[in-house]
RNA sequence: GCGCCCGUAGCUCAGUUGGAUAGAGCGUUGGCCUCCGGAGCCAAAGGUCGGACGUUCGAAUCGUCUCGGGCGCGCCA
């Protein structure tokens, strides 16, 4: 409707330009807006206003003459003038209720958009380290990246999700060591634990596995593991250095292919782990694509060559630098270490090079806050590897501070308290934490209230938004107990004549341009606000008149309103992850 | 010190990309049918959009400066 809209303005301005009312040469964006008050009509439009300086009249003559030139419609009904110059136009009746029989007839597809069609989207996110399982911290990423996912995805673009596995390097290491001597201590043997392994309980499970499976095949005697290695910190020495000694004798006792075998279960238990997590939050991956995969296909000194060749890098203090400073980054980074060793940046960009490689015309990357030093480092990498910065997009997504009422809770891994999404997840429930991680905008730092989540009321905008959708479907569950059935060529649409009624009509057809804006902004906030007006404007409705009455015509589209607007409450629902329930 | 994000009602936040009288929820106060689900509805009170200057027909929105809060500035990942 509001591109029909759209065109009929734009006739109009061809008009004025062949007219040389405006010159001929001069381009303008045509908006269309809705309007906010209903006393404007249904769609205003400010070109008046926007070229009255160019046609040197005053707003309102040149309204005039807009409309004038405005050619004939079935729907709209009539135009104004009102305000400084403003243009508004009134929908015909039919032209507003066929939004009704749209959402009818197109259902689950109603909504959807094509502005991303033939695009295909890579969306990286949450990627966290598996050495541990997710914290709530992991959460809001997962929620904003997996709703993100499914908004391009309605907007028509081919979207691939990708979680990216640190499966190499240094905190693996020291992973596989914390298993190793777990499973000592297992064995029999007695140790002081470093002050710098993963002291969690889930490495003591992955111990007992590796015991259970291998019996004392891999025991060495403690006095040998920690002999020549550093002291660790407590004892007066560098945590650092300690567990470094220890990796290093574990690689030396047990070889480097079992130290990798070690690795390797506690990776696939870790990771199992944090798939059955997301999966359970209703998130899910097209792709788990492991960082050692590129060290061991070569991948990473190809990509450095490649930057080299470019004449990218130098050499400085024995170590090969990246000079991003070039692409505008404050400083030039090390891609190679003075010992030989490849930074995390190097295999970053083997990482990108292979997302390029595949050809994605739009590269996102969903990152914590905390790593916006890092957006500039790696756009001058997708540069230097000849592609345009503007290809990857880093969507930042700010911390959520987790509340119990006015209590803040700390979300240390000591206090012991509430630490775990899948905790979360347990306490709240999949639905409200969905909704409540994604309802602020990316950028703003999000209040997570427990409570509030937990409430079962008007404090709460997820049930209440479900609510509206288990009423629709309660109101049916009735009507077929009394005997009745919906059909909506009994109905005559004609007669959704209140003001209640015109309200949610405006709602419903709003739909489609709701999920084209968010999607264009990467902002699934946007249907959270628009489901939860939607869900008011049909909770007042509710209270205001009865739908299973006698007038079989009048009942039965009220019916079909209702129908419409379960279907939309599930559509928009969907795309957030979150369930539309038939009872509450 | 430099860079990024945020400052809107007592609290938590929207604000359709520069439009008409700045909007919701919570909280506060007062109301609602023996009725299709009260997890609901109606109403009232509540504002110098952090501040200053600028851009123009028009600014919460754009620019400069300034104040306040968060985060980041490793040959860590």
């Amino acid at each position: 409707m509001k591109q029909h809209i759209q065109s009929l303005f734009q006739h109009a301005f061809d008009q004025l330009q062949a007219d040389n009312v405006i010159p001929a040469d001069h381009q303008a964006v045509i908006r269309i807006e809705r309007t906010k008050d209903a006393s404007h009509g249904d769609f205003a439009c400010n070109l008046a206003m926007m070229l009255a300086k160019k046609a040197r009249m005053k707003p309102r003559d040149l309204a005039e003459k807009i409309i004038a030139a405005l050619p004939n419609s079935e729907a709209v009904d009539k135009v104004e003038i009102a305000g400084p110059g403003f243009i508004n136009l009134f929908l015909t009746s039919n032209a507003s209720h066929s939004a009704i029989t749209t959402i009818l007839e197109q259902k689950q597809t109603y909504g959807l958009s094509q502005i991303g069609a033939g695009k295909s989207v890579l969306i990286e996110f949450v990627s966290a380290n598996p050495t541990g399982p997710l914290h709530v911290g992991h959460g809001r990423g997962a929620a904003y990246g997996a709703a993100l996912a499914d908004l391009l995805k309605a907007a028509g673009y081919n979207v691939s999700k990708e979680y990216y596995v640190n499966d190499a390097g240094r905190q693996m290491d020291i992973l596989a060591a914390s298993i190793w001597l777990r499973y000592l201590d297992l064995c029999g043997e007695s140790f002081t634990f470093p002050s710098n392994g993963y002291q969690g309980d889930y490495v003591w499970d992955i111990a007992a596995t590796l015991h259970r499976e291998n019996q004392d095949k891999y025991r060495h005697a403690a006095s040998d593991v920690f002999a020549d290695v550093p002291a660790d910190e407590p004892d007066g020495g560098d945590k650092e250095l300690h567990i470094d000694g220890l990796i290093n004798k574990m690689k030396q006792l047990l070889g480097e292919q079992t130290a990798r075998d070690v690795l390797q279960l506690g990776l696939d238990a870790i990771l199992g782990d944090i798939e059955h997590d997301l999966g359970q939050f209703g998130v899910t991956y097209d792709e788990w694509f492991s960082e050692y995969s590129l060290t061991s296909n070569n991948l990473v000194s190809k990509a450095i060559d490649q930057v080299k060749d470019g004449g990218f890098t130098h050499e400085q203090d024995g170590a090969l630098w990246f000079k991003s400073s070039d692409f505008g980054d404050e400083k030039d980074r090390v891609l190679v270490k003075e010992n030989g060793a490849l930074t995390y940046l190097a295999s970053d960009i083997a990482y990108h090079a292979n997302k390029l490689e595949r050809g994605f015309d739009i590269l996102i990357n969903i990152w914590g806050a905390d790593h916006h030093g890092y957006i500039a480092r790696l756009k001058a990498a997708i540069q230097a590897l000849g592609a345009d910065a503007s290809k990857l997009q880093v969507l930042l997504v700010q911390f959520a501070t987790l509340y119990r009422g006015q209590e803040k809770l700390q979300m240390s891994t000591r206090s012991g308290k509430f630490v775990t999404l899948r905790e979360l997840r347990e306490e709240v429930g999949k639905d409200a934490a969905r909704f409540f991680y994604v309802q602020r905008k990316a950028e703003q730092h999000l209040d997570f209230d427990l409570e509030l989540a937990k409430s079962q009321s008007n404090d709460n905008p997820v049930y209440y938004i479900q609510y509206a959708h288990a009423r629709i479907c309660s109101v049916f569950r009735e009507l077929s107990e009394k005997g009745g059935e919906w059909d909506i060529a009994k109905a005559d649409l004609n007669r959704l004549d209140t003001s209640h009624e015109a309200e949610l009509i405006k709602l419903l057809s709003r739909f489609p341009e709701t999920v084209e804006n968010a999607a264009k902004a990467y902002e699934p906030h946007q249907l959270t606000y628009y489901l939860r007006d939607l869900a008011q404007a049909f909770h007042t409705y509710y209270n205001a008149h009865k739908f299973l009455v006698d007038d079989a015509e009048l009942s039965q589209s009220r019916l079909s309103l209702c129908k419409a607007i379960q279907q939309v409450l599930q559509n928009g629902l969907t795309i957030i992850g979150v369930s539309a329930p038939e009872v509450m």
